[in-house]
DNA sequence: TTTTAATGGTTTATATTGTAAACCTTAGTA
DNA sequence: TACTAAGGTTTACAATATAAACCATTAAAA
């Protein structure tokens, strides 16, 4: 039977910052809103749940239009998005019967 | 900036049943059931989405205990497929830069 | 010929989730 | 001291997913 999707990472915004994550370890609040068109609120949520998860560090330096919110990829998160992708594979490629089994 | 992934296939159960009619081109209810696990109340709101979307065909034959649903995939479901493939593509690699740009 | 049960599926109420408008806090500046 | 702007958060609402309860038909049993 197919596996089951890891839903912290199986919605759009949420991958795209780990994807994000992934590639540069780490990321302010802004670049990751500039980066997926996101709106604030939605990227505040969003990154919460993935803190949450144990997939990422979420940090805060300075107070006011000053701040700064920096999140920092996890081993855990890296893992997750490993198995994600994996997983992702067994359906992608069922039309293709490269699959394992 | 990341594409947007299809809200019609970025949902486990949907994604599953394309992916097996992508490789048999169409099914039963009660097979698409065994496979994916899913309750009977969950496939038949999901296939009807996918019908909706005109991703694939429902039809019906016979009635009671001997009827049969069959989802026959459409060839607008196997590109919307093959086009959400690629949007999660630019997702996955980012980390391994080997996304265009 | 009524029950009774079983099959194949649908409806629909509820829970969960996603989204963005409205809001808050702090800091600079006029 | 206002007033503005930046950087985020809260929270109310909309959309979605899920499965329990239900329905229709048929076959078998009583």
């Amino acid at each position: 039977m197919l596996p089951s999707l890891d839903p912290v990472l199986h919605q759009q915004l949420r991958l795209a910052v780990m994807s994000l994550l992934l590639a540069r370890k780490e990321a302010d609040f802004l670049y990751l809103i500039e980066e997926t068109g996101a709106t604030k609120g939605n990227l505040s949520v969003q990154i919460r749940k993935l803190e949450e998860a144990g997939y990422l560090q979420i940090t805060k330096k300075g107070a006011g239009p000053a701040s700064r919110t920096t999140c920092t990829i996890t081993e855990e998160g890296i893992t997750a998005f490993e198995k994600y992708v994996n997983a992702l594979d067994a359906y992608l490629n069922q039309s293709r019967g490269t699959h394992q089994g």
